[in-house]
DNA sequence: ATAAAGTTTTAGGTTTGTCTAAATTTAAAT
DNA sequence: ATTTAAATTTAGACAAACCTAAAACTTTAT
């Protein structure tokens, strides 16, 4: 498997959020900011290999080999994710270079003994669950921010962007995962929130509110 | 930089032993497991690139850049030995390939990051220096066992060889870096040498003596 | 000093992963 | 039901890194 083959598994799990849905050649090509033509050619590679069903003109989606690999390359990731924060001091704005990276290394024994090191977190640092060695995770019940309603209470456990300049907003207004959000009150005009997170009152818009995942409590 | 050119560069470094003298194409070739004629177009393009002195069948030398480039791979291989073994539990057979793909992870903040995890190690697993930020290390006035004469007392320090099969051999025979090596005897027709190692006999080929550096105490 | 041997380079070809431009197929709109 | 628009594929090209075979240069040996 080669770095560029690894990433296209990857990127077809994640816009079909894992399951085995037919996936469009351009949606493909603008998670990895290819060219359809190229995304065409790789489609021809990957299906002679047995790690997508492709069928001209008809999208693809993955043989349950390709996605176990595509699982195993989102578990490196993640795991890196958790030892460059927990090790390494990184914050959760600046992983995500260098996992990318990080992912690609090939050694089973690497990731197994990370995995022990790092006390086999299920979770990454943005909420995300971790896989297996046999490509299991728990998915938690969570919902986005945005559709709770006035006097829901929630765990923050989870962020849907993960973009830098998100993550930094949420560091800069001491917003975490693990905090306690209740929805004091809902704005119709503008979908925004006002908030109680950990004792204190917040008001976001709902571009924050959209983008942040709560388990409910209550 | 591509991973092909940073390998190029850690080839010449490796074989001109740090200095810089003239690495010919061939030599280069075998430590590459690769043709001559490819190195050839490396060569052209590392030149185009101001990383190598080249001149048609003359043979080639690091420049500045190219040199500090070398010793800041040299630097990233080591510290993830380091990191594998003292971290992972990785025993020192083990470390090599999984290395030669972490050295090339590029993320300067992880090095540095690493470095202090592991609280700023001067040696690798195998006695070998670790170059600073500013690719400056100690070379350490170490000699081969086998040019040891009898009474001569060291420490041993390092492996010259640092294949598997002689750092297994070193395991089984409960040799490691650190022990206290006393020449008693040298058998002049074989080369073997006796010698008392932490306190036990031992007796050791020619072939072991010229592998195993010591640093000399007396 | 010259032939033989060894080394290095050139020339031309392959594979991988990308691209642009053109052709084809599918979907949408009237 | 056609036409138009959008999505997808094909065709042909390119750079990187490798290869083989042949040519050119150096070194060695007589």
């Amino acid at each position: 498997m080669t770095h560029s083959e690894e990433n296209y598994l990857k990127a077809i799990f994640h816009i079909g959020k894992g399951g085995a849905n037919e996936i469009s050649t351009n949606a493909i090509a603008e998670q990895m900011e290819t060219k359809p033509s190229s995304v065409t050619d790789m489609m021809k590679k990957l299906s002679e290999k047995n790690l997508v069903n492709y069928k001209k003109y008809k999208g693809v989606s993955l043989t349950s080999i390709g996605k176990s690999m595509a699982l195993s390359i989102i578990r490196k990731h993640r795991l890196w994710e958790v030892f460059l924060v927990e090790k390494l001091d990184f914050s959760w704005d600046e992983v995500h270079d260098v996992a990318e990276q990080l992912e690609h290394i090939e050694s089973e024994k690497l990731i197994d003994k990370l995995d022990k090191l790092l006390d086999y977190p299920k979770y990454d640092p943005h909420g995300d669950p971790i896989p297996d060695k046999n490509g299991n995770f728990k998915v938690i019940d969570k919902k986005l921010l945005s559709e709770l309603s006035v006097n829901d209470k929630g765990i923050c456990v989870g962020v849907k962007d993960s973009s830098s300049q998100f993550l930094k907003f949420l560091d800069k207004n001491k917003i975490a995962l693990g905090d306690i959000i209740e929805v004091i009150d809902k704005e119709d005009f503008d979908g925004s929130f006002q908030l109680k997170i950990n004792a204190n009152s917040f008001n976001v818009s709902s571009q924050i509110a959209s983008n942040l995942y709560v388990q409910i409590t209550e």
